[in-house]
DNA sequence: CTGTTCACG
DNA sequence: ACGTACGTGAACAGC
């Protein structure tokens, strides 16, 4: 049991004097509420306690003026911009529920000294929270002190009695009111002995151990203008005794009870946030409200189920009738599958093993066929069981599981964001528990299906407290659960395309590829294979001798942007340049695409969830995230992209700029933040800014440099590679960047911050609690470390863009649902969500993608979404 | 099976 | 001194 008293005006200023001054557009001053927040959620974290409480003083004067008049007189009056802070924090206080507590005539150090020696006396540990040193005199067995330095509100040293003593050469922390009452103290105009410094009270101290021994001994110090001053000034010393002194008796009405911690009120946290625009604080609120539902039944644990007494090969492999029974009796714990190699999509598999664990039984498997998993899945639907990739699992039995758990996205989000393997979550979390079952399993499939089963059951219960703790199980229950639901219907619905335009297309670039090959044979004087690097290197560079800067690991870089360099110095490379495109789209646009093509005259792909650092969805079989649109050529493919049904139209809606609008709301820039209020043109704003000319004289070269500078510091930027993308000297590139910064110096305090608390933590988050391990943030290698700050600060911006589209297809779903509407979403490319549509809903289905889109979340700027419609995806603009 | 290149956001 | 924008997937070459 712990407890926890914070000096609230000594944070407060600390708060105030460690971090820049910030206003919010009204004119309030906030920075110090946005520290003191900031230390709250911070202790929050770091020191759990059950019992809270903020003592502060009270203006009037306290018993130390009544014995001694100049109290603390040499004090600097406090800047009005602090002072206007204080009813701010209150309102904070009151926000998080956090009882206030102070004493008429007493300081807040004599709250601290009381609460700590009361609750002390009941056996619960308090920790102190100050930026005063005098409150070390506190410390005791169970009382320590959490001290605020200087260097600001970010590091808190912990200060129990070994630290005091290594700190205050080997004095009890009681010892440290003789030390003050010696040597005095400026600050609070307590006067001590004169010409008695830190160095001599505490030689005199280490001697004598109070101050009465001290002042009974004068003779002991070496000067002789101390030893008399010790005498003359003994009385004097007695009373700075008194001032140094902190209470331990003051009358509070204050029981422990009283300050027992209490979940804040969101809702006027939230408001208050809000009002002053502290919009990294409102980003760290835990946004998902999460709904009235009953509490998921937890996990059996895996012990329930009976290991097989015999080798694991041996697991009973049983009839499908007789697992229809067992279904209709029997609880349904566990369920994994694996799919014959090289298996078809699992919508078209013809056949599936399966282990089953039922409650109190030894675990089963069974082989079925295409019809038997369709029954099974009618009987799955709305069963609870969990399992592993329960969107596979659901294709493969051709239903939703609408109650399914899926340890997958469980522990996606809980080792944050690799690509989550049962085997090497055994190895992680099971060596203890189940040794067993960090093995590898025998060959056999059979017992390897076992053992993937054992090891599902197993982690269960680790991962679901893991993912508790990390404070994602909403993340997964409110989002990434659902949205499996959803991305199985789009998979399943796939895209309609036009494979004969396709193959038009492909012919007219396998023509003029074909041209092109011939130019290129011609131009040199033989013929080669323009697909490869490395032969196409050895043209280049060692025939040809064009000048080449080597950069791959084989050999020459023969990329498009060396390329590109070598344009004018021969023919052949512009044609080189030209294959190569026109072969790209021939090959994985065409070639690629026709192949997979369905029955159904669809493209079926398939989305990951569990698979993308930042959170994102990615898609493969085919990639539909990647289809052409930035060369026009390529664009054109996009017209075999066609709506389902006749007459239908596709709509797609795209957030604008949606990383910049999610960098201003986490920054809380204040110009940035203003430039979104006001519709800008942000490209043009920043040029504005960094050219210093109005904005309607921008040229278009200055608001390209500008768009690259912002596109720059979303990435984490560097001066090289903005250099690089603008072609301009590196120098040239840090001056820019430097300008940036000093026009939006809320976007520098926000990165320098991020990268510290990513070095501090070792993860960084997203809006929605989403994390990343960046473990090469401590790396020696510099290229590492600077790769994982330059993750560090890209990743809670394209992460919680995903976080926000992937809730807006939440959203968009559930609507679509509730109206019985015949529109359905098609496609997400991470900023932009596809859907085809009946005509008579097309403008409907446009306002309520807007208004989904644009409202998922509240963030410090408004969100805008632009929207196209077409008969095909190349028309849609 | 890895490396290179290039398509997208 | 050293290597650099963030995040993916697919095709192809060449070991």
């Amino acid at each position: 049991m712990r407890a926890m008293v914070i000096d609230g005006f000594s944070i407060i200023s600390r708060a105030f004097f460690g971090t820049p001054l910030l206003t919010s557009t009204a004119g309030v001053y906030t920075n110090a509420v946005h520290g003191f927040a900031g230390m709250l959620l911070r202790l929050e974290q770091d020191y759990p306690v059950a019992y809270l409480a903020v003592a502060f003083d009270l203006p009037e004067p306290t018993f130390r003026h009544q014995s001694y008049p100049d109290y603390k007189a040499t004090r600097q009056k406090m800047p009005p911009e602090l002072i206007s802070q204080i009813d701010l924090v209150a309102e904070l206080l009151a926000c998080w529920q956090i009882p206030v507590v102070s004493s008429p005539g007493y300081e807040a150090d004599d709250v601290l000294g009381t609460l700590a020696a009361r609750f002390a006396a009941q056996q619960v540990e308090t920790l102190l929270v100050t930026g005063d040193r005098d409150s070390f005199q506190l410390v005791a067995p169970q009382v320590k002190v959490l001290y605020a330095s200087r260097s600001g509100v970010r590091q808190l040293d912990i200060y129990d009695e070994a630290k005091v003593a290594a700190q205050y050469g080997g004095l009890t922390p009681g010892q440290l009111i003789d030390l003050k009452a010696l040597m005095g103290d400026t600050s609070d105009n307590i006067p001590g002995v004169p010409k008695v410094g830190e160095k001599t009270a505490l030689q005199l101290l280490q001697s004598w151990g109070s101050l009465e021994a001290v002042l009974a001994n004068p003779q002991s110090a070496k000067l002789k203008n101390v030893q008399q001053n010790l005498v003359t000034y003994a009385d004097q010393a007695r009373l700075s005794y008194q001032l140094a002194h902190i209470a331990r008796e003051v009358p509070i009405a204050c029981e422990l009870e009283d300050l027992r911690r209490q979940a804040p009120d969101y809702k006027a946290l939230a408001a208050f946030y809000q009002r002053y625009q502290l919009n990294q604080l409102l980003s760290r609120m835990p946004v998902i409200e999460p709904k009235e539902r009953a509490a998921p039944e937890p996990l059996t644990l895996f012990d329930e189920v009976a290991l097989p007494s015999e080798a694991a090969s041996n697991v009973a492999q049983v009839e499908f009738p007789w697992l229809l029974s067992a279904l209709a009796s029997k609880e349904l714990l566990a369920l994994i599958w694996r799919l014959p190699k090289g298996h078809p999509p699992p919508w078209r598999v013809a056949e599936a093993n399966l282990a089953f664990a039922f409650v109190g039984e030894e675990p089963v498997r069974a082989r079925l066929s295409r019809e038997e998993l369709h029954l099974l899945g009618r009987l799955l639907q709305e069963r609870s069981f969990i399992t592993w990739r329960g969107k596979e699992l659901a294709h493969l039995l051709g239903v939703t599981l609408a109650r399914a758990e899926d340890l997958a996205l469980m522990a996606y989000l809980s080792e944050s964001g690799r690509d989550p393997n049962l085997g090497y979550l055994a190895e992680s979390f099971l060596t203890l528990t189940h040794p067993d079952l960090t093995q590898e399993a025998p060959g056999e499939p059979a017992a390897q299906l076992l053992q993937e089963l054992q090891q599902l059951l197993a982690l269960a219960p680790f991962i679901q407290k893991k993912l508790e703790d990390l404070a994602l199980t909403a993340l997964y229950r409110e989002v990434e659960l659902p949205l499996s639901q959803v991305l199985q219907q789009m998979e399943e619905r796939g895209i309609k395309v036009d494979t004969g335009e396709l193959a038009r297309l492909g012919q007219e670039f396998a023509r003029e590829m074909e041209q092109v090959q011939q130019q290129a044979y011609q131009a040199v004087g033989e013929s080669f294979n323009l697909n490869s690097p490395k032969q196409l290197g050895a043209l280049l560079f060692d025939k040809l001798g064009l000048p080449g800067g080597k950069k791959t690991k084989t050999g020459y870089s023969t990329d498009a942007e060396v390329l590109e360099e070598l344009r004018d110095k021969h023919e052949v490379v512009g044609l080189i340049l030209r294959y190569r495109s026109l072969a790209k789209l021939v090959g994985t646009y065409v070639e690629g695409l026709i192949p997979l093509v369905e029955e159904d005259g669809r493209l079926h792909s398939t989305f990951h969830q569990t698979v993308v650092a930042t959170g994102r969805l990615s898609s493969s079989d085919p990639n539909l995230q990647n289809i052409p649109i930035r060369q026009p050529e390529g664009r054109l493919l996009r017209r075999a992209f066609l709506p389902g049904e006749p007459g239908w139209l596709l709509v797609s809606a795209d957030y604008s700029q949606i990383e910049l609008r999610i960098l201003a709301h986490l920054s809380g820039d204040l110009r940035l933040i203003d430039a979104y209020h006001q519709g800008q043109d942000i490209h043009r704003r920043t040029a504005s800014e960094v050219f210093g000319v109005p904005l309607e004289e921008v040229s278009s070269a200055q608001r390209n440099l500008a768009k690259a500078v912002n596109f720059g510091v979303v990435y984490g930027i560097s001066d090289y590679g903005l250099g690089k993308q603008l072609g301009i000297s590196r120098s040239l590139a840090k001056d820019f960047m430097q300008r940036f910064f000093e026009r939006y110096p809320g976007v520098k305090t926000y990165q320098e911050q991020l990268v510290a608390s990513a070095r501090e933590q070792g993860f960084v988050t997203t809006i929605f609690h989403r994390r990343r391990h960046l473990p090469e943030i401590h790396s020696r290698n510099s290229a590492l470390r600077n790769y994982a700050e330059r993750a560090a600060l890209n990743t809670p911006i394209q992460g919680s863009a995903a976080d926000l589209i992937k809730l807006a297809m939440l959203r968009l779903e559930e609507t679509l649902g509730s109206r019985g509407m015949k529109s359905r979403m098609l496609l997400q490319v991470h900023d932009d969500l596809l859907c085809e549509a009946p005509p008579e809903e097309v403008e409907l289905l446009c306002e309520l993608m807007r208004q989904t889109m644009e409202g998922a979340i509240s963030l410090a700027v408004p969100l805008k979404v632009e929207i196209g419609i077409g008969e095909n995806w190349y028309a849609v603009k």
